[in-house]
DNA sequence: CCACTGACGAGTG
DNA sequence: GCACTCGCCAGTG
């Protein structure tokens, strides 16, 4: 992979972080990594992991509790839900996650 | 170098 | 709770 940053690195470590049965949303993501208010780059250095490596971006959604959907064809989208549910994560009627209840608090 | 686009967030009405 | 606007960084043409 050639778009080693610095700031990339931060976010996969931290992703790696976030246990199982649990998710994380972009911003919370992006000040754990010292990355305050660059959400954005979370999003986009989770794009370019999905597909092949070991970091469980599928924990990542957004502040709303719900799956972000991207552009291009998107079976991703299916399988991070049907990932997360198989991690015990439950989604409501709107298909959004109670993040009051699944949200990876750190240090607890 | 400039413009557009993309897994987003927070603030305002 | 919804719609709109602004801010942020990186990649591509």
């Amino acid at each position: 992979m050639t778009t080693t940053s610095a700031s990339y690195l931060a976010i996969y470590a931290v992703v790696a972080r976030i246990p199982r049965g649990c998710v994380a949303t972009y911003g919370q993501v992006a000040g754990l990594a010292g990355l305050p208010g660059r959400a954005r780059l979370v999003g986009y250095a989770l794009s370019a992991l999905a597909g092949g490596s070991a970091i469980p971006w599928q924990r990542v959604v957004n502040a709303r509790g719900r799956i972000s959907p991207r552009s291009c064809g998107s079976d991703a989208d299916t399988e991070q839900r049907l990932r997360l549910e198989h991690e015990g994560i439950q989604f409501d009627a709107g298909g959004r996650i109670p993040l009051e209840r699944f949200l990876w608090r750190p240090g607890e």
